[in-house]
DNA sequence: CGGACCATTGAAGCCTATCAAGACTTGTGG
DNA sequence: CCACAAGTCTTGATAGGCTTCAATGGTCCG
């Protein structure tokens, strides 16, 4: 199919004309227990969201990529860190502006509900993933997923563009360590063995190819997940 | 303080009235795959929510107490397994009645907004745990969600009551382990571990007896949660 | 070109899983 | 009420996977 599945997030017409900013590789959008006033949407690049524990202890909760909204919070404060991978934009709002926003536009309102079950669906096949697989199985997943992030940012309609086989990977082997609950060296290790057994092959430290893509879903247990959509199946 | 935090749900209204339905220790209220057209909220006892891969590997999501909704998806199918764990009574409605009652009370619409963050927060928490921490410390955080339950359940105003450091364990070690991404002899091998600490006793096997609360809370690092609700921090 | 940083690789250790046996609990039927 | 049977929990021994520690190699930038 040719459905990318943009999903159609009304609510984010909020940003329109919003101000944008501009965020180096490495740069700190917000910082977890700062008052949680503004939200964000992307319009470019990719941005790390993280907590980390009082003993250093780091965790990163996801990567996002553009039309992705940022800052996404109950409470008066954020609980978590938003950083930049790559050099991106963003365009801010407040988040009176946002909660008007929703209050007065019940389409908004629904597409804003949408977008949680969204994000609470990915939560739970994250939260299988670190509770069932092992690692080299998370790492597959984790390249999957980024295929489809570079879908998305690229706007590619063929799922089976032979063009999105080659993932980019901006952020940093212990980034990927510490989302997927491993160490750097374990990171290193399964992107060896996924080459060793064909799945993948490297050219630069930054990306690497697909060379077996059904065979990577195969070890991702992608039908287990509740948003294959990330992983390219075609429902 | 106090605060027993009961979620003003206002949403649960929709359930008054509703026909009430009797589970056994291990009943079924449904399936994954199952056409998604029922919602529920529990009135007593303690349901478990679980996926399970295609290769039998199982991740428990949640437990559930009373007051707690079930049957949360935007998709047309479940994607989960709930089951009791012990008797317990839940009262159904259907969907459509749950989301028309969402469309024409914003009030309703804002507290079920509200409850899917806390639902968010709960499973950033569960990312953390399970990709950040050892063994015993996850089971140390368990212990306290169960506290927390034990308090809900009961309505025990008083965060210190002596009677909530009883905590009950209806599920089985298993139903743990997959929880918290272990095997049960680990679990067995953690539980007497905290033993030895001096955290924690052991009468019954159902059952733990907490000995060094604050030591418990150090172990599970409470603050580094999002939702220190759960673990009785004071607010 | 040099230095800092990041990634890879190797060796050893630790934590959890696996395999196996025994103890306890629970439920059933005599 | 007791005895047995099935299941669950615990405990022990061993194995395996991931981490830790250490060193080398590669890459990017000044």
């Amino acid at each position: 199919m040719t459905d990318i599945a943009p999903a159609n997030d009304v609510f984010l017409e909020v940003f329109n004309g919003g101000s944008a900013q501009e965020l180096a590789a490495g740069e700190v959008l917000l910082h977890a227990g700062a008052r949680a006033d503004q939200v964000y949407n992307i319009e470019s690049g990719m941005l790390m969201v993280s907590r980390t524990g009082g003993d250093g202890r780091r965790q990163v909760l996801s990567f996002l990529v553009p039309d992705n909204f940022v800052g996404l919070t109950a409470t008066d404060h954020y609980f978590f860190t938003v950083e930049a991978v790559m050099p991106s934009r963003v365009v801010g709002c407040s988040r009176r502006t946002l909660t008007a926003r929703l209050a007065a536009d019940p389409e908004s309102e629904r597409a804003f509900v949408s977008m949680l079950f969204r994000v609470l669906e990915d939560a739970f096949d994250m939260v299988y993933n670190l509770g069932q697989r092992t690692a080299v199985e998370r790492l597959a997943v984790f390249l999957l997923y980024m295929r489809y992030w570079t879908r998305l940012s690229e706007r590619i309609a063929d799922n089976s563009d032979p063009i999105l086989n080659s993932v980019q990977l901006p952020m940093s082997r212990e980034d990927i360590a510490d989302f997927l609950g491993l160490k750097k060296e374990t990171v290193s290790r399964s992107f060896r063995q996924l080459e060793e057994r064909g799945l993948i092959s490297r050219r630069e430290r930054s990306g690497v190819q697909i060379e077996a893509l059904d065979a990577l879903r195969e070890l991702a247990g992608i039908s287990d997940f509740a948003s294959p959509r990330h992983l390219g199946r075609i429902r």
